[in-house]
DNA sequence: ATCCTACAATGGACATTGTCTAAGTCAAGG
DNA sequence: CCTTGACTTAGACAATGTCCATTGTAGGAT
């Protein structure tokens, strides 16, 4: 059972069919889907289930706070259920495989006050990019 | 008269009304415009440019390495001019200001070899997210 | 167990962003 | 000037995302 769906549980949410399936395809490590291969996961369980549907559940979850939105791709956004531990994405340019990393130190301190012009900055996104082994064996 | 246009006309290129345009529009700094404020922009001086020229025009200054795309937006790309000094993004999160910042040091190496699984990176992107002095007055 | 009702799901229209193509136009070399 | 291949154009198409009116249902109340 989803560890994403016990926290939703938590908040009152009311348990749909739709939504469990939805909390179900976000389950793992490494997990970045955009919103359409979501719903084409969720279809093969729940055949059914609505494009809006996975539209609206996952807009939810990001509202509160349980799945982040990441822009690793400069098309569709993609769905990240590693909430709960800050870290950072690592992208092959070939392939599009997405790693999560953990940099040492907290990228916001490389950003001395003088460059902050008066921002109070509360978040930083990196994405590094290159290529993975197995595009550069090939 | 545009720097960008200058280093355009020296690489052999056609140098036609809408390029111009489209080269005056991004001139400037902390220039980082969707390409349809570019077109909107371009318009206003040459109203019969068409959106697909837009396009094909940033798309090929990006090739050459004279414009770089940057994805501080999670909707569409921006076109930034500033593509010969490296530098990061700092971006408010209520009006949508985007800065240049030069963060101290080089990011690359805030990622342990343990934390690269294999990748050759050859880039990274870093965007902080906060609120400026004049959205936080107001 | 059944009923109520507020909340959720659905399908489809619509919006935004981006790509592609066929046909017309023009910058620049000869 | 001509010519020609590169450039521009309008609009169709594609991908991603939002909105709304209608229908359905989870879960508390009776
Ligand atoms: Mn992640
Ligand atoms: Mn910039
Ligand atoms: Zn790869
Ligand atoms: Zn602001």
């Amino acid at each position: 059972m989803s560890d994403l769906l016990e926290r939703l549980r938590g908040r009152g949410w009311r348990m749909t069919a739709q939504r469990r399936v939805v909390a179900e395809v976000l389950d793992g490590d490494h997990v970045h889907l955009t919103a359409d291969e979501v719903h084409a996961r969720a279809v093969a369980k729940l055949p059914e289930i609505s494009r809006a549907t996975v539209y609206n559940t996952l807009g939810e979850m990001v509202s509160l706070g349980e799945v982040i939105e990441v822009a690793t791709d400069k098309r569709a956004k993609r769905y990240d259920p590693n909430a709960h531990r800050p870290h950072q994405h690592l992208v092959c340019a070939r392939c599009g495989a997405i790693r999560d990393v953990h940099p040492s130190g907290n990228p916001l301190t490389d950003l001395p006050d003088s460059e902050r012009f008066g921002f109070t900055i509360s978040d930083v996104e990196v994405t590094y990019r290159g290529v993975c082994p197995s595009c550069a064996a090939a």
